[in-house]
DNA sequence: CCTTGACACGAACATCTGTTCGCTCGTATA
DNA sequence: TATACGAGCGAACAGATGTTCGTGTCAAGG
């Protein structure tokens, strides 16, 4: 009985949605007909009541445009606002986020909540200024979004600054016996080798992002 | 011009306001002739006309339930889908748009609006595969997001197709007399020169996108 | 007293739109 | 082979719904 949908039906819900998204108000079997390029209304009207019986929507008879989508997700949690704390640069150390008021913060970035993982917390995005980190494919006026941590699991690229150099980067982190391995991104750069003490773990790379005007 | 809503306007929009929050669909006109206890369908026609003078509602002519509450959308709107259409590889075209049925496609990507710009049209997205496309500071898994468009500005970003070798590219576009140079993103790259025969414009670089498991 | 404009009325009309029904096709299952 | 069933098809039907139009009311202004 509970059967995967089939590939119609995932169409159809999925116009549905969007449909709705689009107009605030459901489309009509014969929308759905033509847009799907379905050969007949009877179609989806069978698809629909599977739809039902599968209580993915609510269909209410004999009213035109009467279906509703049950487990509507409303398109704004669908969307997390991250808070662009500041600039990253190569001299300079991330801003601490203790002392950044939120309420000062009035410029943000959204995303989709599938481009940033589950949980939301501890995210915070970055203006990149300069070329420093194009050895991690990251330019000048890219976005990167971090989330806050200490620590990392080998393999994890993360935003650290290097206490001696006095430098921020963000690199590929290896915790190699005694010593620190930072490989970049791009294969054919060099890893930098350092120790524990040397650096200080900013925050997990979670999305770049690009936005050519 | 501007003056007072009228009580039974006032009525008749916060009856499409509840009415929708109930139902998730918009009411008919005779719908609410009935619950508000009006005499006929033309009254309240006639104030929906107000309303939508207003700029409080908009209407779609000839459409059952084509009501829609004006600053409700705005919320909404915020978030575009675009279908993942396929993957752009160094060694092959992009996959035709024509060909692609929007039913089939069955991956979407969300972005806020800001990201994309106003116009929503023509966008599409593509999964980057290998990596070809290093000198644009683009990677393996990354994501583009494209505009369709066959010609283009001096200094855009844009995807070509070069007929004579066979190949996709990602480069900043230049027409210099008659010759096309094509100019990596990546300043220490060299810009490849050739003939505007030999380039086929696919689409515009709108967004890049690198989402960090 | 007459005109004008906002607002309301009711009925007829024309679509829009959901429903139904007989039929076909392919894949299992008995 | 016979039967059942999910899925799809096309057409006709009936009810739901927006539109139009002639008419009526009333207060404001000339």
């Amino acid at each position: 009985m509970p059967r995967a949908l089939s590939q119609r039906q995932r169409a159809i819900l999925d116009y549905i949605e969007r449909f709705l998204d689009e107009n605030g108000y459901p489309p009509t079997i014969r929308e759905i007909q033509h847009d799907l390029n379905i050969s007949s209304t009877s179609v989806v009207d069978y698809n629909l009541n599977v739809l039902e019986q599968r209580n993915l929507i609510r269909r209410n008879r004999n009213i035109s445009r009467g279906i509703e989508l049950v487990g509507r997700r409303s398109a704004e949690k669908r969307v997390v606002r991250i808070p662009l704390v500041g600039q990253i640069a190569a001299g300079q150390p991330l801003p601490v986020l203790e002392e950044v008021d939120p309420a000062t913060v009035n410029d943000h970035i959204e995303l989709s909540v599938d481009l940033v993982g589950r949980s939301q917390d501890g995210l915070f995005a970055l203006r990149v200024n300069g070329f420093s980190m194009i050895d991690a494919l990251i330019g000048d006026g890219d976005i990167v979004v971090l989330r806050r941590q200490q620590t990392a699991e080998n393999g994890e690229t993360v935003a650290v600054w290097l206490r001696r150099e006095q430098e921020t980067t963000l690199k590929r982190f290896y915790h190699e016996g005694d010593r620190i391995r930072l490989q970049p991104a791009n294969a054919t750069m060099a890893p930098i080798y350092t120790t524990p003490d040397n650096v200080e773990i900013q925050g997990k790379l979670v999305t770049v992002l690009r936005s050519v005007s």
